[in-house]
DNA sequence: GTGAAAGCGCTAACAC
DNA sequence: GTGTTAGCGCTTTCAC
């Protein structure tokens, strides 16, 4: 095996326009999509180019522009299924749509001032925040800057700043709907503290449906969250096992936290003693240990939208705040 | 609300200087960290630089430096529990260490020319792939270019390149005397066909080590990965409920499914007509309808180790390529 | 349609 | 320790 490193020279548009027989500027506009270069300048430049390995220096092109097609994604808590697919579709849309996504996974301990002078130094095309919790000094920063900013999950009034929400409302409905028509009459919605604007808008539209129907709910507030956040639940629940309960979890990890102990610490018979609807649809709810009756959001829609609103944005960038909506769909399976 | 939005100017390091009343130098000192400048001139500096809002232009640095500190992560499948807590502890600690991790999600329709380019044209400092099957053509491009290149779960040997692993024959080793220990007499491996470098290497060390005790293994091969993989291996396994089966998933996406499908389809109860053990600990391992015995492997530490491969690969870019291994360690629960 | 020239904002010699 | 000068590789007027 050779391990020796002979030096890479670097091949510049000028090597090619040299070779080509062309200036710079031809080459420059053969590899610029919109360009007017004639066929067959073209056809000489892309010969040379590929000859010599050319590839276009993308910092350089951006440091003229001033702008490049990085992407930042400001992202929190990957432990959630629901989280991580999302961030996985949104990298791959951005990716496909040439934009090159700066991941930044939100940490206890992260300095968002550091985190901010990172984005904005990069002279990044947009950011993409789809943290429960973004902080709000980078939305003003941006907005600032004039830097095109997506809040998914979220909603706020930041001028110059769109939004991508899942159908919130419809969701919590469609959870009450499906425990109403389960025969339920007793429902509840457990709510961990840390619940996010986007679980609150789910039970707030929950407890909204049941009163349509002449039906209460209560909540049921728990410290942790996720997973942990079910457990603490379902001691409680467990005690009403017989009061025809409806029960409702904003995020299918609290779901599958409750049921999981329900059923396996509990002895409690899901759905015989009551029912359980969760959210998000992430793989686990439809283990066959959980089986879970859910609502789906897709998380290909939500990153295909959000792309397109960041492009929009960055072609206009003083139309007025956009928010989009996601559609949801129950998953009916053997919970309700 | 304010609507306007007057284009914001630019602040060069040029206004910084002539603010502080020193040259362009002096202000470019004051922001690379091991530069010497006096600290009357810094604090001038740093004055009139948070005075105008200044920030260093990072694209024009990485034009000037011919690098700049964006670092390729390269990821398969974050679908998988594993892998994305891996990607996000790898993110945060490139963050930590100054880097800017750019994400590609593999897809199977993704075009890795063009990803590879988009790499290179951005002059990064390195490239990380945890990817079971990272394109070839990439780390070979990537070592043409004199891009440091850090493969995380799979061996090979191209030169210059630094490999990561767990420590995966300790890993199968360890499976197998659990196993062992747990009385079983009859030992069997499920595998997936798309079965990685890791997974392969894991099942190796698990027949090497029964086979010292004079114990054979089967390995029973199933077309589906991960859960599903699980599902489609639970029939045959169920078939054999009474042969004092141990039994050894190479990754706990599939030890869940086949666990899953075993209580709740077969009725087989698990520790007491069969022993299963998992790899990588997940947390969906520690769920309570699983309690699943498995061996953890750190991506803290994973990540940790990267890092500092990558950094010390491009202080010293000819080293001789390093190979890392992570230790790992049995997390005993309830189905071994 | 094409080329020449002038930067984008920064850092890296090199003198002082 | 500090300023001057000369680029990094690209795009982009502006003439032609």
């Amino acid at each position: 095996m050779n391990t020796s490193r002979p030096t890479p020279m670097i091949i510049t548009s000028l090597d090619v326009a040299n070779l080509a027989g062309v200036s710079r500027s031809a080459v420059s506009r053969t590899f610029t999509p919109g360009a007017s270069v004639s066929k067959k300048t073209r056809e000489k430049v892309e010969k040379a180019a590929s000859e010599l390995g050319y590839r276009v220096n993308l910092v350089a092109r951006g440091l003229n522009k001033k702008r490049t097609d990085l992407v930042g994604m400001i992202a929190s808590d990957m432990s959630n299924p629901y989280r991580s697919e999302q961030i996985s579709a949104l990298a791959k849309r951005l990716v496909s749509e040439g934009f090159r996504p700066m991941l930044f996974c939100i940490d206890d301990g992260m300095n968002e001032e550091q985190l901010l002078s990172i984005l904005l130094n990069y002279q990044v095309s947009g950011v993409v925040i789809t943290s429960d919790a973004p902080p709000v000094e980078i939305c003003e920063e941006c907005a600032r800057m004039h830097v095109p900013l997506a809040l998914v999950d979220r909603i706020d009034d930041l001028p110059f700043v769109d939004y991508i929400n899942g159908d919130d409302r419809k969701g919590g409905r469609l959870a009450a709907e499906a425990l109403i028509a389960a025969g339920r009459r007793e429902l509840l919605a457990v709510r961990p503290e840390k619940t996010g604007y986007s679980g609150r808008a789910r039970i707030d539209a929950f407890i909204e449906r049941a009163a349509e129907d002449g039906i209460s709910t209560s909540i049921l507030e728990v410290a942790a969250s996720e997973y942990e956040g079910g457990l603490e639940a379902s001691g409680d629940i467990a005690l009403r096992r017989n009061r025809n309960l409806g029960v409702f979890c904003a995020s299918d990890t609290v779901a599958l936290g409750l049921l999981d102990a329900l059923r396996n610490r509990h002895g409690v018979r899901v759905p015989e003693e009551l029912s359980l609807i969760g959210y998000d649809d992430i793989p686990q709810a439809a283990w066959v240990f959980a089986d879970l009756t859910t609502i789906k959001q897709s998380v290909n829609e939500f990153a295909k939208v959000t792309v397109e609103m960041l492009k929009a944005r960055i072609d206009t960038p003083d139309a007025a705040p956009k928010n989009q909506i996601i559609d949801v769909t129950l998953i009916q399976r053997g919970t309700v």
